[in-house]
DNA sequence: ATTTTTACGTACGCTAACGTACAGACATAT
DNA sequence: ATATGTCTGTACGTTAGCGTACGTAAAAAT
């Protein structure tokens, strides 16, 4: 967990506005401190907040029945919470959860919709998030009808580490279970079969990941096409 | 078949429209007639035209491998292909297929995104649009994880009786195991199931819903949360 | 030191859906 | 009239994941 101290306390997506427009948007935004299982936004209720996460992870559920969810979404520190208010609809599809505790600049939705009218750069910047966040959507979606939970896992894993931009973090069964929308047992069985295979080790939620090129290729190819997407809207 | 055409070919979405604003933009579309397996777009493919469907559907296919779809939206004169133009990325995440035969407007994508800057109620009318897109991307990807096949079938067949605004049309169990995700015998199985509860009638894909309260109890809630999220949205 | 809680591992019968194969019924083309 | 293709129904062994229950070990609370 010393790793996360490492990183820069930043949102890559705000970095990369011009310096001018990120000194005021900055400014307008509340830092606050998160702690896991931290509920965000409710699926439909009124979006108060948007949230720019630093070195927290924002997980985004969708519940069908009690006890039936499914993950439909990440955010870390290369996007933002509320990007869906550029459709000027100011509920929710989804519950928004904290995963990894850390810093998020917490902005009014006021401000925020007032901002996106202001600046014409800070607009196109969110919509190209809110984008990727579509695609990574529809990505989920298939992944989930078609890939085995081995690879959904590894899938995941990567994911978290990559927010996390650490190779250990804390994370129960239990907890990647509900992401999966499968039973913790099922987790449990994957999580073995990867200790076995020496790519994690894995003791009481604290996940260390050993070989990385090993995980990526077990998982399946949505983590790839989810981050080919990424780069392909932001920088290509 | 015959109910089609006492449709009048119109697009509800459009209809919303001040007169004078959807006098404009009429004149703006080409009307083209559609048949069935006609791709639109491409997943990944620049986006061309955008199209307001009048009787016709057109099916949202996200493929995760050769013979590995599953279908995340679908649309009908409720709505519009290309709201995502919106984000200002001009590349689609999925393929859209013409589903049901008939009449689209078709409007250039530089027409279209001209008048988004020109009208402001035409811009708020698509966001609204593409708001219901989002959600029911949500909603389908949880009810593809947890709920069975027969409920998912008998959901796609109210959808599509919704949108081709008949208690007939036509569609293949090829062509529903291809939406669903599933073996083309899936589909047989539950179908069966439907018409053995006198539901539906079938024969070689022309399907008559024969007791739509009792399609509607089968079938999962998430035909119920589509639709108020729709009225929700537009309505409410 | 003892109890309680949290997290993980294993086990077992069950079910929905899979992959595949084949046959019959109907429709269309020759 | 015959052949070919399309669509649907059935059948069978296989498998991934389910629901549930129980045991164990570490951590936390008393």
């Amino acid at each position: 967990m010393l790793f996360n101290q490492l990183v820069p306390p930043t949102n890559r997506l705000l970095d990369f506005l011009p310096i001018s427009d990120y000194r005021r948007l900055i400014l307008k935004c509340e830092s606050v401190e998160q702690m896991p299982n931290d509920v965000l936004n409710n699926a439909g209720d009124k979006i108060l907040h948007v949230y720019f996460p630093t070195q927290c992870i924002i997980s985004l559920m969708k519940h069908i029945d009690v006890d039936k969810g499914l993950e439909v979404g990440m955010i870390g520190n290369e996007g933002m919470l509320g990007s869906t208010l550029l459709l000027g609809v100011d509920t929710s599809p989804f519950t928004a959860v904290i995963q990894q505790a850390g810093i998020t600049l917490r902005m009014p939705t006021k401000t925020f919709t007032y901002e996106l009218e202001q600046s014409v750069v800070f607009q196109k910047l969110i919509k190209r998030y809110a984008k990727v966040l579509f695609s990574q959507l529809v990505q989920n979606a298939a992944c989930t009808r078609f890939h085995v939970v081995e690879s959904r896992l590894a899938r995941l894993l990567l994911m978290i580490r990559d927010r996390s931009q650490s190779q250990c973090f804390h994370i129960t069964q239990e907890t990647l279970a509900q992401k999966l929308g499968v039973r913790r047992v099922g987790v449990t069985k994957a999580a073995c079969t990867l200790q076995h295979k020496m790519l994690i080790s894995y003791s009481r939620g604290d996940i260390v990941i050993q070989d990385n090129a090993g995980l990526e290729a077990l998982s399946c190819s949505c983590y790839q096409t989810d981050n080919e997407t990424y780069s392909r809207i932001f920088h290509g």
